[in-house]
DNA sequence: CTTATTTGCGCAATCGCTTGCACAAATTAT
DNA sequence: ATAATTTGTGCAAGCGATTGCGCAAATAAG
């Protein structure tokens, strides 16, 4: 089918071995077979075969990605792609290409990590995952293969990740609500399966703690991120009686769907109760009003998520590091208070 | 490093060959030698190498995915992780990886098309752009690779391609317009290099020409989906004095930028001047107003170009194959008239 | 003008797995 | 009981590259 680096070999009359030297740019070869092999190269339409050269080279400079459940359900929300974004700038640049995993259950997705790294065909993982138990980080910790986490995983000493400072982020949105007079803040959407959501609420309540609020459990509703909507977590307070005067969602999408709810019930945002969300969706600049958010910076996320699995996979002695990505809140009308 | 099939070989007492055909399921194992081949490799925590098994099958079960320009701006839009989101969800289920290649300029685009291809690394390719004339696409035509394209391509009968039949719908929503008595009907955000934004025009200019409206090319303004705002598209017709009671923006996230840019000017939305866009962004249902839009279904674009990839690289004759997947007018508020 | 280095290239093993062919042993047919 | 099949494995040649080692020719050093 293909031309190889034999037939390039009989055209020009050397040996493999040479046509290779030449791919590879070895100096030991002169500029005048170089040349000649060059323009055979080029006359054949002759392109090297990435698969053999991996097998031979034992290096495939393709990293995978493991998404969360499936890549059906972890792309609905930007975050992903954002992150993907930033793991794409950098790989181009260093001659990286990304295999992505498509699975459905968090054993899919640690058979498939583990089909990554032994397949021999990615050179490290990178693990969209931020659950605080994930068989697939194991597993590859077991294997000892090169890989980072995105979301700081619970034992944090013993991996390399990247993430935001969930904790002092969120205490500083507390306080801003705080701040302001508010006095009853929920905390909507919090998942004790993920770190995530488990930092933000721990700067929360610290943030109630140093302020002297007593910590009131009624005002928490568990949900999760993707699957849950900010609507229904909403209602679930309502229908308790209980109204706050302002509303932490764990996720812009959750607040969308936060101040929908307060609004069927007649009340308005800010006005009767504040909302603020995190991620900072890309329309929640442009929703009336407009929504108050913490960017997160998934892009630069990305981006150290691949440089310290470049450092790992080229470093000799193995060392866990980790990248924090300070997050800022922004400050939009849904949180300000009006009299 | 790895364990490899011929230390099972040597563990169990048989050929390498056996230990394939025991991993090929090959009948012509006996189930004895079968069952204790399994036992060792499960001990000895065996994983096949699949690049080393790629290059004697030559198969991978990897399609590539090249997006336009780098994935650094493409996932900017939200449309491209869907249209992930679909390709992974039928990629998974036949056992195929996506590689996402990484390229800036349309030069690298057509290299790594032509990489991904001529390697051996990928069987087939979907290639997400819709430009006029994209030099990957005739790069890959050249070939003879198994490609699909996202958007309808100029030599439309000459290759696999999927696409929303992008001139009925805009064609619909400028009668939406007209029929509720609109009769300045803007178009914002042409670019003649794209297939998508020619057919949505002509649809435009059908509906106009069947209404017995002149069309006038003032009120279209030049403009790219992504690196262009909606803002300054607007604003270019101010600035010309030019004041139209409908906008059609070619993608919402411009018709964000057009409203941000109406306001701005002390006019209102739908009031003065009525808008929709184009492939329903996340957002836009939760606006105010909600926006006029076009659910394009990425995701099924997504699904049917993988299906299509999948039928040309097993099929033995070639044809070539397309799927029209239908969009969907919403209206909502943004382009209801006002009394 | 030797001797030591450097330069330029070929040999052949290797990477880990697949598969057509061969062949003995076991099974079935005659 | 012999011939014809079927069953179960092994041999060895690929797949398309890379690379350590060796060696002759060219160049530099003494």
């Amino acid at each position: 089918m293909g031309v190889t680096i034999n037939d390039i070999a009989k055209a020009a009359k050397v040996s493999p071995s040479t046509i290779s030297r030449v791919i590879a740019n070895n100096p030991r070869i002169s500029a005048a077979t170089r040349e000649r092999v060059l323009k055979i190269m080029k006359k054949m339409n002759y392109h090297p075969n990435y698969i053999a050269r991996s097998l031979a080279k034992k290096s495939t400079r393709i990293i995978g990605l493991v998404v969360p459940g499936s890549t059906e359900n972890s792309f609905r929300h930007p975050f992903f792609p954002e992150i993907l974004r930033g793991i794409g700038s950098v790989a181009y640049k260093n001659g990286y290409n990304i295999l992505i995993s498509s699975a459905n259950t968090a054993a899919e997705e640690k058979q498939m990590a583990k089909e990554f790294a032994v397949g021999g065909i990615t050179e490290g993982i990178i693990l969209m995952t931020s659950m605080i138990k994930d068989p697939a980080v194991s597993e590859l910790k077991k294997l000892k293969f090169p890989f980072v986490v995105v979301g700081r995983p619970q034992d944090q000493n013993e991996v390399n990740w990247v993430d935001n400072n969930n904790f002092s982020i969120s205490y500083e949105l507390t306080n801003h609500f705080i701040a302001q007079g508010y006095k009853k803040i929920a905390f909507l959407g919090v998942s004790y399966e993920y770190t995530v959501t488990i930092d933000r609420l721990e700067g929360y309540k610290k943030a109630l703690e140093d302020n002297g609020f007593e910590f009131d459990a009624d005002l928490i509703v568990e949900g999760k991120f993707i699957d849950d909507k900010g609507y229904d977590l909403m209602n679930k307070l309502i229908e308790k009686d209980i109204t706050p005067d302002a509303v932490i969602a764990i996720d812009d999408l959750i607040a969308f769907g936060v101040i929908a709810a307060i609004r069927e019930k007649g009340l308005h945002v800010p006005g009767d109760i504040a909302v603020a969300g995190f991620n900072n969706a890309p329309l929640s600049e442009y929703m009336t009003p407009s929504l108050t958010s913490v960017e997160v910076n998934a892009f630069t996320l990305g981006v150290k998520a691949f440089e310290l699995l470049l450092a790992d996979i080229e470093s000799e002695h193995k060392s866990f590091n980790r990248a924090i990505v300070p997050g800022e809140l922004i400050i939009r009308k849904s949180s300000i208070k009006t009299f």
